[in-house]
RNA sequence: GGAGAGGUGGCUGAGUGGUCGAUAGCACUUCAUUGCUAAUGAAGCGUUCGGGUCAAACUGAACCGCAGGUUCGAAUCCUGUCCUCUCCGCCA
């Protein structure tokens, strides 16, 4: 959520920024009932302020008819007190409604445009595109070739969108998440297993709209719980209402959770196999920094995404993304796309991590602060999220770029201690 | 899941209808004082929204888990709800 005042104070900036990211956003609407609002507000507490005073009277009224006569003019205020107050927060419901569907201010340096076409490609991982002297395959016909995915079974106990690993494919699961843990740990980071649930307004301050019509959320019937789309649910709940010392900034987590997805209206665009599933294991970071340090800290967390890629010798490239592409709550987001050699006519990059800087959005309306000693006062913090590992992508990325012409595949070395092998052979 | 107890300021802990935003202690800050690494004394010490100011000072409202209700007036009474603790049951 952006600050109220701010968008009061820079009308134009704000509808600027809603353009850019194709968003329409009633900035003047949203305006004119805040001055409406604010009127009401002030009627509301002179009106109290008069209630009070009257009440403070009564203890010490001279006779009976004095009291009574200062009880009827104390309830009339009230009553007015009462009225003014409704006015107001019907006022501050629609205010908080429009202002929840604006997005955050965009980061000036991030590409202008409407859709993932205009994003901006700024770097390459070290491993290079694989140059096959075979038709490679697909990670569904690796998978088949290892008994590594079953999918009907997965459908069968679940429905399409849900799969079984088997085999190599739960120690090169295992493997993944452990070598991002361990990684991360090293880095400074708080390791954090998260409930896989979480509140629907734990869902609305990170930024998401679950039990919407078109909603990626699946919620549990009859309670206030949805499943997580991500950690980063979980993660930034967890604080919520917190107030920090500025000290304890910036804070680093690693979390792991499972991650759920309808997918709704991506039917049209389903893709084979794990591409697009409804259920995968992923390990996030967040953060909470001071409001300077959250440009450094964002590229910082696109860096651990390219030494994990780096890592697994997965090819890549960086992506920065542009404004009409950007999810509500990002200031700017990088995203990682690895290249997937069986993803459409000999090969496309699919994206498998993404970062973004959310400065105060999320944790404004998360109610998340910090406090500097001695200073009067609190401010928002800033958030940021990355993803580390999303397992199911990452598999299709190391089993399709490590494949040999037999069919073997090649184990990450940074795997190999986990996985307990150097290649995933062909069963004789 | 059953039974009981409780949720008050950073912490401990008073407060059962009217100067209670809230006693007291600890912690913290500032000042004073004492020759010894600390003691003593005084004052200050929450958040949010508004007015005010260059900024302060100052000032209005709200906040005692949360949401309602009763009342001129609620931390205090009533209802619901969430959470915590203890005991029992069940279980990984």
């Amino acid at each position: 959520m952006l600050d109220r005042k701010y968008i009061v104070e820079h009308p134009d900036l704000v509808k600027q920024n809603c353009a850019a990211r194709g968003v329409t956003a009633a900035v003047d609407q949203l305006i004119a009932l805040e001055a409406e609002r604010r009127v009401k507000s002030n009627e509301a507490q002179e009106l109290n302020r008069l209630a009070n005073e009257t009440s403070k009277l009564i203890g010490k009224a001279a006779s009976a008819e004095a009291r009574e006569e200062l009880k009827e003019k104390g309830r009339s205020l009230r009553e007015q007190k009462d009225a003014a107050q409704a006015a107001h927060d019907v006022l501050e419901q629609q205010i908080l409604e429009l202002q929840t569907h604006i997005p955050n201010m965009a980061h000036p340096d991030a590409p202008v445009g409407a859709d993932d076409e205009a994003n901006l490609q700024i770097s390459l991982g070290k491993t290079p595109i694989p140059q096959f002297d075979f038709t490679p395959q697909d990670h569904v016909e690796l998978g088949r070739l290892h008994d590594l995915l079953d999918f009907e079974a997965g459908a069968t106990v679940a429905g399409s969108g849900f799969y079984f690993l088997k085999n190599d494919a739960v120690l090169l699961d295992l493997a993944l998440q452990m070598f991002a843990v361990q990684l991360l740990v090293k880095k400074g980071f708080t390791p954090v297993t998260t409930p896989d649930v979480a509140h629907t307004t734990i869902l609305h301050g990170i930024g998401f709209m679950p039990r919407g019509p078109e909603t990626q959320i699946y919620s549990i019937e009859n309670t206030d719980l949805n499943l997580v789309a991500t950690a980063e649910i979980t993660l930034g709940g967890m604080y919520s209402g917190h107030v920090f010392d500025s000290e304890q900034l910036p804070l680093k987590l690693v979390g792991l959770s499972h991650c759920f997805r309808t997918e709704a209206g991506a039917a049209g665009r389903a893709s084979k196999g794990l591409y697009r599933v409804h259920q995968f294991t992923k390990v996030e970071m967040f953060a909470f920094t001071l409001p300077e340090q959250s440009d450094a800290l964002h590229e910082e967390l696109r860096e651990i995404e390219c030494e994990l890629f780096d890592a697994l010798e997965v090819p890549f490239r960086v992506v920065d993304t542009a404004t009409g592409d950007l999810g509500g709550p990002a200031y700017r987001k990088y995203d990682l796309e690895a290249w997937m050699p069986g993803r459409g006519e000999g090969g496309q990059w699919g994206e498998v991590t993404s970062t973004s800087n959310c400065t105060d959005y999320q944790a404004r309306r998360l109610n998340i602060r910090y406090k500097v000693k001695g200073e009067k006062g609190t401010h928002f913090v800033h958030t940021l999220n990355g993803t580390a590992v999303a397992i199911s992508r990452a598999i299709i990325a190391v089993l399709e770029n490590h494949q040999r012409a037999d069919g073997t595949i090649q184990v990450p070395k940074v795997l190999q201690p986990w996985v307990g092998k150097e290649s995933i052979a062909v069963a004789q």
